[in-house]
RNA sequence: GGCCCGAUGGUCAAGCGGUUAAGACACCGCCCUUUCACGGCGGUAUCGGGGGUUCGAUUCCCCCUCGGGUCACCA
């Protein structure tokens, strides 16, 4: 077989080869150790927690070792893509603060190693593939959906493993003429890589995060180039990554079952293989099975990173939960340094896990709740009002309604050394400040059964009675517990316990009675700021309700 | 089913031949406290099973089991 006459026969659109490529790419100039890595997702709708997580490793790796992050628009699926796809994927990185320094963007693009969207490098593609036909190492495939059907059919019944190799590759030696004559005919093909047949042999390639890995050799012919003459992904993969000069390929677990087609492709150009990085995937509980799954783009929208944005859980509270899950050490790092900036903290492969993770709504909640504790007041109200102009109108009414009664809000319990960890996200808020609000305020609890109704009653009005709302917070405790006494309440909750029978109760259950009346629940911050927030005539008008 | 990757408490995990097997989340108890939190202290709970190698295995090797992934003209 004359392979270049069957390449001429093929692509007789292609008038370079791929050096022409290789010089108009050329080789990128970084220091030593500067690491390139890339983002390549495909716009087949959102982008979900998983993605996220895989996006924090390259953007880490790349600027870290002052190397560079690029995106790259992996479209090769025309069947799957969801429309608008793109704007959403870009938009909701840069909203969770992850940022390329070349690659697509949402009106062009920026890097000189485009185009960064692959359906505009067919051209490219095309000349590769008509490279590797005159190396005899791909060839057309004219099997129909119906033939391929029918061979994994019969593979099936004899329990031979499906796929198009050895005797199966009925196209794998057609001769020339053959072609020539079902091109001619105007049929329908695809280009498939020629993969050795009976080996023995075992590849072997460098993964950062899992060593060694080794792998017998792949006797699949698979898709270079479907139909359309758009590639698979395992010949994008190769072509882009060479051109575009990726020295790391970080992508999920899920692709290991491929490698060594990538191998054999890197290998066939002679081109040096990058070192990969197959990070675990992040996981769940499936809600109908019960079983343990990898994150799912159709399955999970509640994992979309969309939903995080209206969620109102803050970027920078979502990378510090991946990051614990993604270094085990960060979160001892965070305790040692508790105001540094995450991008101080030195990211390591070695570090990362090799099985997947669940996913904990528990710890992110929990990271954030942290995080959002150590946030200045102001930052929160701007944060938070910004959410909420978005996403719950109704909530940012209330909330800008009077500012600086809100920003007073924000405060009660911020700040000093240990500030109250109330809230985990914007949305969640809303519901935890509701008592603050005459508009939302309501009775959630009733008052403590400890204390009678007479009681109640009698504390409450004397409360009224006494009611100095100029008093400081060092005045108006001492007051309080002298009013319990004067009841019958112990002042301290010691005394109460070492001798219980000499009391009613304590000044806590004076405390819980007044609390139920002014917030309506029994868990609530102090008391005294929060009627501090409310201001005087509020206070008054709770107290009285409740009576 | 073939191939691949895994397996330490409920979850995330440290460990890398000798440890009382860290730590975090969650849960429980106690202390502090006017309450709620925060914080502090403590507790329940883990090396999947079986063989080797070794003076000694959570750690190294093999088998089994279990879990995950993948077997497309999807990525």
């Amino acid at each position: 077989m004359d392979y270049t006459r069957l390449a001429e026969l093929l692509f007789p659109d292609i008038d370079c080869d791929i050096d022409f490529y290789e010089n108009k790419y050329p080789k990128r100039e970084l220091p030593e150790g500067a690491r390139v890595t890339r983002l390549g997702p495909s716009p087949t709708g959102f982008i979900h927690l998983g993605n996220l997580y895989g996006a924090l490793v390259d953007e880490r790796l790349a600027h870290q070792s002052g190397g560079v992050f690029f995106l790259r628009i992996e479209d090769t699926d025309n069947k799957r893509e969801v429309e608008g796809a793109v704007d959403i994927i870009i938009n909701s990185l840069k909203y969770f603060n992850v940022h390329f320094d070349e690659g697509a963007t949402v009106d062009g693009e920026k890097g000189i190693y485009g185009p960064y969207r692959q359906r505009q490098r067919r051209e490219i593609y095309r000349c590769f593939a008509k490279h590797l036909t005159k190396k005899g190492l791909c060839y057309p495939c004219f099997c129909s959906e119906e033939e391929n059907e029918k061979r994994r059919n019969a593979q099936e019944a004899i329990k031979a493993n499906p796929g198009y190799y050895g005797e199966w590759a009925t196209c794998r030696n057609l001769s020339f003429e053959e072609v020539e004559r079902r091109v001619n005919n105007g049929e329908s093909y695809v280009m498939r890589f020629r993969a050795p047949e009976n080996s023995e042999r075992i590849i072997e390639v460098e993964d950062e995060i899992r060593g060694t890995l080794k792998m017998p050799e792949n006797e699949m012919n698979f898709v270079v180039l479907k139909s359309d003459g758009i590639p698979t992904y395992h010949f994008a993969h190769l072509v882009d990554d060479y051109l575009m000069g990726t020295t790391h390929v970080v992508r999920g677990e899920e692709w290991l079952a491929t490698l060594p087609y990538h191998h054999q492709l890197f290998e066939a150009f002679g081109f040096k293989i990058p070192v990969y990085c197959h990070t675990a995937v992040l996981m769940k509980i499936d809600a109908e099975t019960q079983v343990k799954r990898k994150l799912s783009k159709r399955k999970d929208p509640e994992f979309s990173l969309d939903f995080y944005k209206s969620e109102g859980y803050l970027p920078e509270a979502v990378w510090e939960y991946l990051l614990t899950v993604l270094n085990s050490n960060f979160e001892e790092w965070r305790r040692d340094n508790p105001e540094a900036d995450v991008h101080d903290f030195k990211f390591t492969t070695q570090k990362m896990s090799v099985s997947g993770a669940l996913f904990d709504t528990d710890k992110l909640s929990d990271v954030s709740k942290n995080y959002i504790a150590h946030l200045d007041g102001e930052v929160v109200y701007k944060h938070l009002t910004e959410w909420a102009k978005e996403c719950d109108e109704e909530y940012y009414h209330l909330l800008t309604k009077n500012p600086e009664f809100t920003l007073n809000m924000i405060n009660i319990g911020r700040g000093g050394e240990k500030p109250r960890k109330d809230i985990a996200s914007w949305r969640q808020s809303k519901e935890f400040y509701s008592f603050m609000f005459p508009e939302t305020f309501k009775m959630e609890d009733s008052f403590p059964e400890s204390v009678s109704e007479e009681d109640r009653c009698a504390i409450l009005t004397r409360y009224i009675e006494n009611y100095d709302h100029s008093q400081v917070k060092d005045d108006w405790f001492p007051a309080l517990r002298a009013m319990g006494e004067e009841m019958g309440y112990a002042p301290k909750p010691q005394l109460y316990k070492k001798n219980p029978e000499m009391y009613k109760g304590h000044v806590g259950d004076i405390g819980a009675v007044i609390r139920v009346a002014l917030t309506g629940r029994m868990n609530a911050p102090d008391i005294w700021e929060v009627q501090q927030v409310l201001g005087e005539d509020e206070t008054l008008r709770r107290i009285k309700a409740a009576l």
